[in-house]
RNA sequence: GGUUCCGUCGUCUAGUGGUCCAGGACGUCUGGUUCUCAUCCAGAAAAUCGCGGGUUCGACUCCCGCCGGAAUCACCA
């Protein structure tokens, strides 16, 4: 296959969102794929929205998902810099060459003279086109004028790898802005640069980008510039309502379903397969598979709701296939501290690994390490409340809940080796001995040790918990009993 | 409004003229695994393939019209 060469391109105007994420996940994959080249280039042109700190956020990004690139910030490259702003000087020597060939000119037009046309096509309900007003004479360039692209109205027809073939009539092109009044490109103008300046192949972006086609088509030919290939992305749609995935309806950062506990396997993988299936049966991809199998044609064309509830699937799919196929250790350093329970850090990383060992296939979400594991590390408050209550439990008199923790102590005290399965025998021998169903005598003790809704098997919490802190909670629990 | 794109279970999707009274996954529901929660396993419900016309022996698949949805129309990207 063909080199690919691709880039991701977002401008640094805060966090970056799910929405826009696959848009570099894609081009990553491609670019590896074919054993190419993979830039990211920062599109800092507009001075007003540009947030302090956002360029760093996206890199953080773009590293925990696993994609690296191979040119741009930090790294270098042939085609450095890779900040437009840092660029100014190319675009604007582009750009004199069209005034120069005649298909560009200095636009000595004021703003409120362009609001006027504006107001009157709108006013005469004709489409609103700045061509139908491009200024009669037009001066030398000087700094602080606009330079604006002389369009010829014509048709244009592309293919789109992921559209097919596509075509526009007239209507849509107009004399684009190429250089705003404070020396900097638009991004209509300083993409095309870019991409032909740093050889970009395919040129990967959402759809939204769709309807400016034809005025990039007339750049193209205007600079005469081979067309790469076009690769547009359908939206990401919100949860509810049919719109694309926006920071408006609360669109989460990247950062944030990292923070929440989603390992960056899982987000790769869903937002992947997002709108994009090898058209087999297959749901779980890790990097390598995707590498092998991605193909820009089996993108999906239509837009794909984004659905919580799957990745949080997906992600306890991750935890437990990363366990079992690389061992609790791995697992285990992939889980920052931040996620364990405050008390955990009095405790040995061995002892927390036991713990994770025999928790982690309940988990969907890393953060839920606090709640789950809480019982391990501190001792529990004491709620008789949920012993009474419980449903298993109602039948039986509080003189027999006691007498029961009394005799699990007392059988478990003699326990010569402390390990799940010696713990299951003698709880088997419980059983028998107090003729009591697994139901009952299992949910008391699993209460009693823990207080919690819920843990893993019994004989597994209680050899983690140890036999001088069982033996401890079940007599304090039947203590409290009375 | 102009322009452009899109339209299969609630959701993500398979499906390129017969093998589809439409398959898989998430979610939901039911049952099983010596106790809970989860995993795992088995099973169920869930799509008149947006609608209407064609073409064809035969259409989810091709064509046309309509409807619905989305995107975009900036000295933002």
């Amino acid at each position: 296959m063909e080199k690919a060469i691709t880039r991701f391109a977002p401008s640094p105007t805060g966090y970056i969102h799910l929405g826009n994420v696959r848009s570099a996940i894609y081009p990553y994959l491609l670019a590896k794929q074919t054993g190419g080249t993979f830039i990211l280039r920062i599109e800092d042109t507009d001075q007003a929205r540009f947030v302090e700190g956002a360029t760093d956020l996206i890199k953080e990004t773009l590293l925990w998902l696993g994609l690296n690139w191979d040119e741009g910030p930090d790294v270098g490259g042939p085609h450095a810099p890779y900040f437009q702003t840092e660029r100014k000087e190319l675009y604007l020597s582009w750009a004199k060459r069209l005034i120069a060939e005649g298909r560009a000119y200095a636009d000595p037009t004021p703003p409120e003279k362009i609001d006027e046309y504006r107001k009157a096509d709108e006013a005469e309900k004709v489409p609103y086109l700045y061509r139908n007003h491009r200024p009669l004479d037009t001066p030398e360039w000087q700094e602080g004028m606009p330079i604006r692209f002389k369009t010829i109205p014509k048709n244009y027809e592309w293919h789109d790898e992921v559209m097919g073939d596509l075509k526009s009539s007239p209507e849509v092109l107009d004399d684009i802005i190429l250089i705003k009044k404070d020396g900097l490109p638009t991004y209509n103008f300083a993409h095309i640069v870019d991409d032909a300046e740093m050889g970009v192949t395919h040129v990967i972006r959402g759809q939204e980008y769709l309807s400016s086609m034809p005025n990039y088509l007339a750049l193209y030919e205007a600079l005469n510039l081979p067309r790469p290939k076009f690769v547009s992305l359908p939206h990401i749609l919100a949860p509810q309502g049919n719109k694309k995935l926006s920071k408006r309806d609360g669109a989460k950062s990247v950062t944030e379903y990292r923070d929440d506990g989603i390992l960056p396997e899982a987000m790769l993988n869903y937002l992947a397969c997002l709108g994009w299936n090898d058209g087999s049966e297959q749901e779980i991809y890790d990097l390598k598979e995707l590498l092998e199998k991605f193909s820009l044609d089996r993108i999906q064309n239509s837009g794909a709701r984004f659905d919580e509830t799957k990745l949080l699937w997906m992600n306890g799919v991750w935890i437990r296939k990363i366990k079992d196929e690389e061992g609790i250790d791995v697992l285990y350093a992939k889980i920052s501290p931040d996620f364990w329970p405050d008390s955990a850090k009095n405790y040995p990383e061995e002892y927390r690994k036991k713990v994770l060992n025999i928790i982690y296939d309940r988990l969907k979400l890393l953060s839920e390490l606090k709640t789950f594991t809480s019982y391990f590390f501190e001792e529990p408050e004491i709620d008789k409340e949920l012993i009474l209550k419980n449903k298993m439990l109602k039948k039986l008199s509080e003189d027999d809940l006691q007498k029961l923790l009394s005799l699990t102590s007392t059988r478990l005290s003699s326990l010569e080796n402390w390990t799940a399965e010696n713990i299951q025998a003698a709880l088997n021998d419980l059983l028998a001995e107090t003729n009591k169903k697994p139901g009952e005598l299992f949910s008391l003790i699993r209460l009693a040790v823990s207080f919690a809704p819920f843990s893993p098997s019994l004989d597994l919490t209680l050899e983690v918990l140890g036999k001088e802190r069982t033996l401890a909670r079940l007599n304090l629990a039947a203590r409290s009993i009375n």
